[in-house]
DNA sequence: TATCCAATGCTGTTTTTTCCACACCTAAAA
DNA sequence: TTTTAGGTGTGGAAAAAACAGCATTGGATA
């Protein structure tokens, strides 16, 4: 099983996918509201049904539109994304990392979110044991 | 000042961007050899030579050797990266995002840099105060 | 039936990708 | 000094891929 990535799509292909995943779902009409570099109704179409084609999106029908969803998991998706950012921009360190981010932004992560975290972090820890 | 991202750039351009941020810098041979999907010797060239005209790599002899280094910096790059991921894949919640990972990856992660995480996710969390 | 939406054939344009070929530079060898 | 070898930049050209959207067909629904 490969792991899902988006780097063998194209440009216009990739964005699609991460508006895909943002929304968790999307049809033709909102993406072409939603995507940031205009694309024609058509054009929206297309690349979703391209994109079902590829495997990378499955459709459901509802009412009388279609709704892409995707179909790797966006977790799986998303860390393997997080692995890669650690990898080129970090040193390859995780913890490098996320204390980077959380030094820069704590400041504006919710504060039960940020509790819920370091007890995450103290768990993780003490299963080293 | 644009935050510096590889999203206008195309696939190939994009890959060699990756490469040369995790390592540091690199050489057209060096590129070659690092890079996944085969590329020329003349082509390695060319991606380095095109990425430096661009404005994304900045380039350094040295003996008879020229080394190319990221003109931004990988830490700032590496940010907007985790922020985009946690946007389009962990529902906007960073902290979702790095909750995830460390229950996932926690395992393998250094005991003293988790330590050091601890701390700094416990400082932050009390500077909210 | 009329309307809405999806699929897709088709066409044309633009971008990307590739790498040869040539000119240059520098350092070392002859 | 001249030659040779290894490295570089880049023009150019061709092919492949990506991109875009019109126009038609067809299914479903109101």
């Amino acid at each position: 099983m490969k792991k899902p990535d988006f780097e063998n799509l194209s440009r216009r292909e990739r964005e699609v996918m991460y508006l895909v995943h943002e929304h968790g779902e999307l049809s033709a009409e909102k993406l072409q509201n939603e995507i940031d570099t205009a694309i024609s109704y058509s054009g929206a179409r297309r690349y979703l049904s391209i994109l079902e084609g590829k495997g990378f999106l499955q459709m459901e029908k509802r009412g009388n539109r279609y709704y892409y969803t995707p179909l790797a998991n966006s977790t799986e998706v998303g860390l393997n994304l997080l692995k890669k950012a650690f990898g080129a921009f970090f040193n390859g360190s995780p913890t490098l990392g996320i204390a980077t981010f959380v030094k820069r932004e704590g400041k504006s992560l919710d504060k039960r979110e940020l509790a819920y975290l370091e007890k995450m972090v103290q768990d993780t820890t003490e299963d080293e044991g």
